[in-house]
RNA sequence: CGGGGCGUGGCGCAGCUUGGUAGCGCGGGUGCUUUGGGAGCACUAGGUCGCAGGUUCGAAUCCUGUCGCCCCGACCA
């Protein structure tokens, strides 16, 4: 018996009987080669924005990664398990996550049942597996231990797009670990590592592992897993040597050399009217970029505080990367119960509403002073100052006023001009020069984030009071990983990836059937005959096989195994009166002619090959 | 949420500017012919033109409101 997957759905099928419904026309829903192939093809149809039926051909693809996904969590010792969708908002304030994901702008959606009580539909699980936790693990004799799920999440996403990219309800598997410490906790995040990438490999997928942002789930390391596409949403920047690659929200890189002064230019303010932008500035006055210092100033808002002004420094020449800014004042002001809501620019009507005096935005530096603030209604009257730490090492630099129309040039930083905390703030480019190595630069490609691990530590099970008693009878709180992959998700991707002008090219492993027989002309007795007898000894045999047996023209039914994509054709026509067949690659389309005798012996380990995806051959399935 | 766009038969679209019997292609059904790369001919079914008001003798078309969807941005395990 060929075959590895124990979870493989039913071997056989036939086209009449599939409710195959495809489409000639590109839906007008559909902007993107994978949503519009799954669509034609008739893998899916939306129900309203961002809300997918999976079709049955969907559904067997989901089943045989699901099926890889499970072989590879039970390889590594995880269970499986199934935690609720219902999940009621107590959990979430506990964590302190409910204000964060249900105000503003949250992805959680929610609803008040007759009893007047709070639930949410789970975006994802750690408040429910810690609560687990808490309850069911008291003693580090149980640890480690790990936790999976396949599951349907939900997020109420502000804009659905691209099908199951990104949607508002979609499948995910995921786990979750605790551990006794931090060892133990690294040691699994390397073999999910390792089952990330096998997984992705068997599924036939070219996948990089990249550094990532833990981005509102929190904790310290975090990697994600994209899947390289010219359509990802996701920017990766890594080096050509392979030894660095991170997402560019996460990204780091070395800045380039400050260009220096001039030193005969004169200290002091100087005219620059109307000169408010970076650009104008260095036309109007012969200045590099590099040589300013820019300011800006941001409203952070935090649930249950007042909304915090933020003064920003940075070189001209550099850009804001936000994300690295939300995660520096989440760890210096958010606190437990006052999450970070919302960052935004801060605008001239927002300080006007605050019946404050108006900024010279544009002119501005960072010597501004919180006076500025003193009389705001509700805000915080001071600002929370950072600045990035390209700025330590400049010397004299050109900077706003704090009056329209005016900059100054100042020696450096000093008394006067003071250097706020530096932290790193900015977005790393494509061409820059890397740490690791300064001859290396950055370079950009895209991706689509397919899986991400965290390593948490103890951020929920704190919050959630899950202690366990260590070997020296001392309570603690459990340490905590979770790793996740969008199921659904990575079915678009491989789409995405193995495509061309005619359809689909699934990889075979979690193709929803691994060959099609098509009976060139149904009409004619001997094709039908041989057909049905190759149909049933490849089923027999353990290849999942469709036979296409619909009245339909053979031109027809061409088109429709290139759109839907099965890996292998098997065309049952003329030669079936001399006992002859043609085997066809969907990827690549090389045709062999063979006698009907000779096929199952020369698929099986071409098929066999094939389900192992691009695992290395010497790795055991 | 800001900007742009679209809602007309199952799918893709025209018609709207300039109000007057709702159309085309694909798809569905029936029959005949055809039969290895989305066949041909004939017949046929299928639409309160997103919804609600308004203007008008008369509204798919003009006006107001509303709902839904798509795209760009912001947002995002």
């Amino acid at each position: 018996m060929i075959g590895s997957n124990p979870f493989r759905p039913a071997s056989e099928m036939r086209v009449t009987r599939l409710m195959l419904v495809t489409l000639r026309d590109d839906p007008a829903e559909a902007d993107i080669p994978s949503h519009r192939l799954l669509l034609r093809a008739g893998y899916t149809r939306r129900i309203s924005a961002g809300v997918y039926a999976y079709l049955p051909l969907l559904w067997r693809v989901l089943t045989k990664i699901n099926g890889i996904v499970r072989q590879e969590m039970d390889r590594i010792g995880a269970l499986e398990t199934l935690l609720p969708q219902l999940q009621p908002a107590d959990l979430w304030e506990r964590s302190g996550r409910w204000q964060g994901y249900t105000a503003g702008e949250g992805i959680m959606f929610h609803l008040v049942d007759r009893q007047d009580r709070s639930m949410g539909l789970g975006p994802t699980h750690e408040e429910v597996v810690t609560a687990l936790a808490a309850d069911l693990l008291r003693s580090y004799r149980q640890l480690p231990v790990c936790l999976y799920q396949i599951q349907t999440k939900f997020r109420d996403e502000i804009r659905p797009r691209f099908g199951l990219m990104r949607a508002r309800e979609f499948i995910m598997k995921d786990a979750y670990s605790f551990h006794a410490d931090g060892a133990s906790l690294a040691a699994t995040y390397r073999e999910m590592d390792q089952a990330y990438r096998r997984i992705f490999q068997r599924c036939g997928l070219r996948a990089v592992a990249v550094e990532a942002d833990s981005g509102a789930i929190g904790g310290s390391a975090s990697q994600e897993f994209m899947v390289t596409a010219e359509v990802g949403e996701d920017l990766i920047l890594s080096s050509a040597d392979g030894r660095y690659a991170a997402n560019q929200e996460r990204a780091v890189s070395l800045e380039s050399e400050a260009i220096p002064l001039e030193p005969s230019r004169p200290l002091g303010p100087f005219s620059t009217p109307a000169q408010g932008s970076i650009e104008a500035l260095c036309q109007g006055h012969g200045l590099e970029p590099s040589q300013i210092v820019k300011v800006l100033l941001l409203l952070a808002r935090f649930a249950g505080l007042p909304p915090q002004p933020v003064l920003v420094c940075l070189r001209g020449d550099q850009q804001l990367n936000e994300v690295k800014l939300r995660n520096a004042l989440t760890s210096r002001l958010a606190g437990s119960g006052h999450p970070l809501i919302d960052l935004q620019p801060l605008t001239a009507d927002q300080v006007a509403a605050q019946e404050l005096a108006p900024l010279p935005f544009g002119f501005l530096g960072p010597q501004l002073s919180d006076g500025v603030l003193a009389a705001a209604r509700d805000w915080a009257p001071r600002f929370e100052r950072l600045a990035d730490s390209s700025l330590e090492c400049l010397g004299a630099f050109v900077c706003g006023s704090n009056q329209d129309g005016s900059h100054q040039l100042v020696a450096g930083w000093d008394a006067q001009t003071p250097l706020p905390e530096l932290v790193d703030l900015r977005a790393a480019q494509p061409g820059d020069r890397c740490q690791h190595d300064p001859e290396q630069r950055l370079v950009a490609s895209r991706g689509i984030e397919v899986g991400h691990i965290f390593q948490l530590g103890s951020k929920y099970s704190e919050a959630l009071e899950a202690r366990f008693t260590t070997e020296d009878g001392v309570d603690e709180p459990l340490v905590m990983g979770c790793y996740g992959i969008g199921v659904s998700r990575l079915a678009q991707a491989a789409v995405e990836q193995h495509h061309d002008a005619q359809g689909i090219c699934w990889p075979l492993a979690i193709a929803p059937f691994e060959l099609i027989v098509v009976i060139a002309n149904a009409q004619d007795g001997v094709q039908l005959a041989l057909a049905e007898q190759l149909y049933a000894a490849l089923a027999a045999a353990g290849i999942e096989v469709l036979l296409d047996d619909r009245a339909e023209r053979a031109g027809v039914k061409f088109k429709d195994a290139d759109l839907i994509g099965i890996p292998w054709r098997v065309v049952v026509g003329r030669g079936a009166a001399t006992g002859m067949v043609e085997v066809v690659e969907r990827a690549g389309g090389v045709k062999h002619e063979l006698a009907a005798d000779a096929l199952l012996p020369w698929l099986e380990p071409r098929i066999e090959a094939g389900r192992r995806g691009l695992l290395p051959d010497e790795e055991p399935v």
